[in-house]
RNA sequence: GCGGAAGUGGCGGAGCUGGCAGACGCGCUAGAUUCAGGUUCUAGUUCCUUCACGGGAGUGGGGGUUCAAAUCCCCCCUUCCGCACCA
C-alpha cells in the first residue's frame, strides 16, 4: 500500500476529522463551496480549492479547534440534465455515479472531510427541506407567483433570474438571453434589499471587491419620483429621476415600449401598430444586443404629450430602446442638456436642449453642445432656484416637489425579485397546488417531500416543464377540500439548494426538521469561506438573504452566514481557466501516481499566493520533490534525535551554537504561523520551511559537552518542530515521519508549534553601511547597540573612510539592527 | 465610460509600519559523484562594463517628497476582473 493510501485510509477508519457536535474546545467552521458533481475528473483547479480549505482544517485542528469541515453535492441542475441527454442516463444515475467518481479523488489528495455530515442536494431527504423552506417563504409572503416577462434561455429552455445573466448570456451556455412573458414563482429579496446593503459593513472578513460587487448589484440610489400628466387623456404617468434639479431642463418624456401604459395610450391611434411592432422586435432582440451599442438610440413619438407639474409644460412623449420597463417607473423625463443619452436621441430627432445646468463661470449655448453637460453647476432658467448651486438645487427641489404634491423623494434599487421557477426536470419541485375552488394551495408540511418522479421523459419541451406530461404527477387532490388539483409543475432554481446547505452541515442527518436551532447556532456563522469569486453575487447574495429570512423566523440566531470570505485565484492553463469544455485540463490522478499527493499539494501551494490567479505549469514540480527528499535525508539519520526530542526547551541556558540555532528555528515557526493566519500566504511558509532546512544542512554539530547536547537536544526540536508544521501542507508525510518518530496517534492531535518570543532576534545583527545612500560596508554589531556607539563603529571603518575621502560627515542617521548612512558632500 | 486589482530577473514569485531589491523554487552554467543517464552534492546566475578589484544602471513610463522609495504623492501607459443606456 502506498503510503497515501496508508494514511488515507488511516483518517477515515479513525474518524480522526469528524466534528464533534459537544465539545470543550471552541468550533471553527471551515466550509469550501460545494461542488457541482460534474463527471470531469479532478483537475488542477479543483485540486487548489479543495487544498486550501485542507490546509486551514488541518491547521485550525493543530490549535485544538473543534473543527468542522464537510463537504457535500449541489447535484440539481441543468447540466446534470444536459449530460444525461446527451448520453441517454438518467441524471440521478450519472450524477451519483460522478459523486462517486469525485469522492475518490478528493480522497486521493488527501483532503480531510468530514463526511458524515455529506449532504446531496437532489436526494429526497435534503430537498424535502428546500421544499419545506419554500413553504415557510410562501406563508410569509415572500414568495409569489406573478405573470411577467422574463430572461429566456432558448438553449437551456428556461427562464433565468437577472443574476444568471452575464453580459445579457446564459451564465452556464453563454446563450443570449431573450424574453418571454410566463408566470413564475418569484422570492422578494427585494424586501431586504436594504438590509442585504446595509449588513455589508459589518463583514469585516470579506473582501472588498466581493462588498462593492454586492453594493452595485443592489444599487441603491436617492431620487424624486415626479407626476407627469398626459395632456390628451389624463392618465398619471410618473417618472423617477437621480436628477430634479434638472426638472426644468425637462424637453420630452420617454417611456419603456412595453410599458402597459403605452398601449393605452396609442390604443386606435396611427401610432398603435407601429408601437407594437417596435416592443415586438426589442423583445426579440437579445439584450447583449440591445444594449452593445451605447449611442444606437432609437424610438419615436407616439401621438401624445405629458404635462410637467412644476411649470405646465407640455412636452412630447415618445418610446425608446434605452428606457428600461423594469427599472424605476419604467418612463423618464428627458433633459437633454443634462444627460448624455437623452443628448444623443435629441440630436438624432431634432429635439430641443434647453440648458438648466450652468458651469461656474460659463456659459453653454444649446446649438453648439456636443455632449451633455452631466456636472454639478448653478441653477439657470429654474424660476425661484435660479442661481442656486445645483447640488442644493436637488435638496431644494425636491422638498418642492414634495410639499406641492407634484411627487415624492424616492429610494430605488436594481436588486429585482429574485425569478426561482425553472422549466426543467432536475430540480426540487416547487411543492404547492393548483385548485379551481382554492387557488394556490401549499403541499401540507407533512405530505413533503414532493418527490420528483423517476421519469425518463426529462427533455424540456420549451413552454413547460417536462413534469407537466406526468399524469401520475400532475394530477391530485386539493388538500384543502378534497376536489380534483394540479401540482405545480415547474421545478426550483437550483441557487436555492446551495442557499442553505451551510445550514444542513450543522444536523445533516436530522430527519425531524431542516436543522436543529441549537446545532446551527452552535456552528454557525462560518468561520471560513473559500470559494470562488464568480459568484460575489449570485450564491453570496442568496445565501445572505436566506441566512436573513430565517434569522426573523426565528429558527436561528445570526443574520450574516459567513464571517470571513476568501476567494481563491482560478488556475489557468494556456490562459482560459481549466475546463472540460476547453479541453485544457490537467489532470490530477497523474500526478497524484507519479509523486504522491504531499508533491502535488506542495506545488499548488508554493506556487503563488492561492488568491491569486496561477497559470499553471509543472516546472518546479522537481522543487517540492526535492525538498521532501532533504527533508528525508536530513531527518532519517537523526532519527534518535528526533525520538527523544524534548516539548520545550530553555533558551536562556542554551550555549552558543544551540542558542543561534533556536533562534532560527522560533523565527521560522513564527513566519509560518503568520503567513497561514494572517493571509493564507501558504507559499511564503513553505518557502520558510525549506529556508529553515537549507540552513540546517549548512550548521556544523559541536563536537563535545555541553555545546554538543544543548544542540542536539535542540536539532530534535527543530525537527519535529519542521514535521508539525508542514503537516498541514503535507500531510502523508507529516503523519509517516511522526509515526516512524515513535509519535503517538495521529500528528494532528498534537499542538502546532509556538514560537517562543523570547528568541526571535539574533544575538547579533548585520549592519549595512551606507554613504549618501549607496551600500559601502557592512559589520556585524551586538544586538540592540546604542545608536552613537554604532555611529561611532560606522565612522571608524575603513571601507567607509576610503569612501568619504576626507570628506565631512553632514549627516549620520542609523536605523537600530539595520543600517547607518552617512550624509557627505557630493 | 464607471468601479476594482495588478505591472519586480529567462520563469513562478519574495520584499513587514520607507532602510542591503530579487527570499524560496524552477531553469540555466561550471564542477564533483556515476560506465552512462538519472539522483545527489558544491559553486555561480538582474543587466551593462571590467582579465579582475571595482564602477554604472535597474522594480511599466515620467515627475516629486526624503539622508533613503518597489513601498508615499501627482501625471501617464499597459493588462486582468467586475458593472455598464439603472434615469
Amino acid at each position: 500500500m502506498s503510503l497515501d493510501h496508508k494514511w488515507q485510509k488511516y483518517w477515515e477508519e479513525t474518524r480522526l476529522f469528524n466534528a464533534e457536535d459537544v465539545s470543550a474546545a471552541k468550533k471553527y467552521y471551515v466550509l469550501m463551496m460545494f461542488p457541482y458533481p460534474s463527471g470531469s475528473k479532478l483537475h488542477m483547479g479543483h485540486c487548489k480549492n479543495y487544498v486550501i480549505g485542507d490546509v486551514i482544517a488541518r491547521y485550525k485542528k493543530m490549535q485544538g479547534f473543534n473543527v468542522m469541515h464537510p463537504m457535500g453535492w449541489d447535484a440539481f441542475g441543468l447540466p446534470a440534465e444536459n449530460a444525461a441527454i446527451k448520453f441517454n442516463v438518467h441524471p440521478s444515475d450519472w450524477t451519483k455515479n460522478n459523486i462517486q467518481v469525485m469522492t475518490q479523488q478528493l480522497k486521493n489528495i488527501g483532503i480531510c472531510y468530514d463526511w458524515s455530515r455529506e449532504v446531496t442536494t437532489c436526494e429526497p431527504d435534503y430537498y424535502r427541506w428546500t421544499q419545506w423552506l419554500f413553504l415557510k417563504f410562501l406563508e410569509k409572503g415572500l414568495a409569489y407567483k406573478k405573470k411577467k416577462e422574463a430572461n429566456w434561455c432558448p438553449k437551456c429552455m428556461t427562464v433565468t433570474a437577472n443574476e444568471e445573466v452575464i453580459d445579457g448570456a446564459c451564465w452556464r451556455c453563454k446563450t443570449p438571453v431573450t424574453k418571454k412573458e410566463l408566470d413564475q414563482w418569484f422570492f422578494k429579496i427585494t424586501d431586504y434589499a436594504d438590509r442585504l446593503l446595509e449588513d455589508l459593513k459589518g463583514l469585516t472578513g470579506w473582501p472588498e471587491k466581493v462588498k462593492i460587487m454586492q453594493e452595485n448589484w443592489i444599487g441603491k440610489s436617492f431620487g424624486v419620483e415626479i407626476k407627469f400628466m398626459v395632456k390628451e387623456t389624463g392618465d398619471e404617468l410618473p417618472v423617477y429621476t437621480t436628477r430634479i434639479d434638472t426638472i426644468f431642463g425637462v424637453t420630452y418624456l420617454v417611456i419603456a415600449p412595453e410599458h402597459p401604459l403605452v398601449k393605452k395610450l396609442v390604443k386606435g391611434t396611427e401610432y398603435e401598430a407601429k408601437v407594437n411592432a417596435f416592443s415586438e422586435k426589442l423583445k426579440m432582440t437579445p439584450e447583449m444586443e440591445r444594449t452593445s451599442d451605447a449611442s444606437k438610440k432609437e424610438g419615436f413619438f407616439i401621438g401624445r404629450h405629458a404635462v410637467n407639474p412644476v411649470n405646465g409644460e407640455a412636452v412630447p412623449i415618445f418610446v425608446a430602446n434605452y428606457v428600461l420597463l423594469e427599472y424605476g417607473t419604467g418612463a423618464v423625463m428627458a433633459v437633454p442638456a443634462h444627460d448624455q443619452r437623452d443628448f444623443l436621441f435629441a440630436k438624432e430627432y431634432g429635439l430641443p436642449v434647453r440648458v438648466v445646468i450652468s458651469p461656474e463661470g460659463k456659459k453653454l449655448d444649446p446649438v453648439s453642445m456636443t455632449e451633455a453637460f452631466v456636472d454639478a453647476g448653478v441653477q439657470v432658467n429654474s424660476a425661484q432656484f435660479d442661481g442656486l448651486p445645483s447640488a442644493k438645487g436637488i435638496v431644494s427641489i425636491a422638498d418642492w416637489i414634495a410639499q406641492n404634491g407634484f411627487g415624492t423623494k424616492t429610494v430605488k434599487f436594481k436588486l429585482r425579485d429574485w425569478l426561482i421557477s425553472r422549466q426543467r426536470y432536475w430540480g426540487a419541485p416547487i411543492p404547492v397546488i393548483y385548485c379551481d375552488k382554492c387557488g394556490i394551495v401549499p403541499v401540507p408540511e407533512n405530505e413533503l417531500p414532493v418527490k420528483l418522479p423517476h421519469t425518463v421523459n426529462f427533455k424540456p419541451t420549451g413552454a413547460a416543464s417536462p413534469l407537466a406530461a406526468i399524469k401520475e404527477f400532475v394530477e391530485t387532490t386539493c388538500p384543502k377540500c378534497g376536489g380534483p388539483a394540479r401540482r405545480e409543475t415547474d421545478t426550483m432554481n437550483t441557487f436555492i439548494c446551495s442557499s442553505w446547505y451551510f445550514l444542513r452541515y450543522a444536523d445533516a442527518k436530522n430527519d425531524k426538521e431542516a436543522f436543529s436551532k441549537a446545532k446551527a447556532n452552535y456552528w454557525l456563522p462560518v468561520d471560513q469561506y473559500v470559494g470562488g469569486v464568480e459568484h460575489a453575487i449570485l450564491h453570496l447574495l442568496y445565501a445572505r438573504f436566506f441566512t436573513k429570512v430565517l434569522f426573523d423566523l426565528g429558527y436561528i440566531g445570526f443574520s450574516e452566514p459567513f464571517t470571513n470570505l476568501f476567494t481563491q485565484g482560478m488556475v489557468l492553463k494556456d490562459g482560459a481557466v481549466m475546463s472540460k469544455s476547453k479541453g485544457n485540463v490537467v489532470l490530477a490522478d497523474p500526478l497524484i501516481e507519479k509523486y504522491g499527493a504531499d508533491t502535488v499539494r506542495g506545488l499548488i501551494l508554493f506556487a503563488a499566493p492561492p488568491e491569486k490567479e496561477l497559470e499553471w505549469s509543472d516546472q518546479g514540480i522537481e522543487g517540492i520533490h526535492r525538498f521532501l527528499g532533504r527533508v528525508q535525508r536530513f531527518i532519517d539519520p537523526r532519527m534518535e534525535l528526533l525520538k527523544n526530542a524534548a516539548w520545550k526547551i530553555e533558551g536562556g541556558k542554551l550555549e552558543k551554537e544551540a542558542r543561534d540555532l533556536y533562534t532560527a528555528l522560533n523565527k521560522t515557526v513564527k513566519k509560518v504561523r503568520d503567513d497561514i493566519e494572517n493571509s493564507f500566504h501558504f507559499n511564503t511558509a513553505i518557502a520558510a520551511l525549506m529556508e529553515f532546512v537549507n540552513h540546517l544542512y549548512t550548521l556544523k554539530e559541536p563536537a563535545v559537552g555541553k555545546a554538543k547536547q544543548d544542540f542536539d537536544a535542540v536539532l530534535g526540536l527543530a525537527m519535529k518542530d519542521i514535521l508539525l508544521c508542514l503537516a498541514p501542507f503535507m500531510p502523508h508525510n507529516a503523519e509517516e515521519y511522526w509515526e516512524k518518530a515513535g509519535g503517538k496517534g495521529s500528528i494532528f492531535l498534537q499542538k502546532f508549534p509556538a514560537h517562543d518570543p523570547a528568541f526571535i532576534t539574533d544575538d547579533s545583527a548585520v549592519i549595512v553601511l551606507q554613504v549618501n545612500g549607496k551600500v559601502k560596508s557592512k559589520i556585524t554589531i551586538q544586538a540592540g547597540m546604542a545608536d552613537a556607539e554604532v555611529r561611532e563603529l560606522a565612522l571608524k571603518d575603513s571601507k567607509i573612510i576610503e569612501a568619504l575621502a576626507g570628506k565631512a560627515p553632514k549627516n549620520v542617521i542609523v536605523v537600530k539592527n539595520k543600517l547607518v548612512n552617512i550624509v557627505a558632500a557630493s
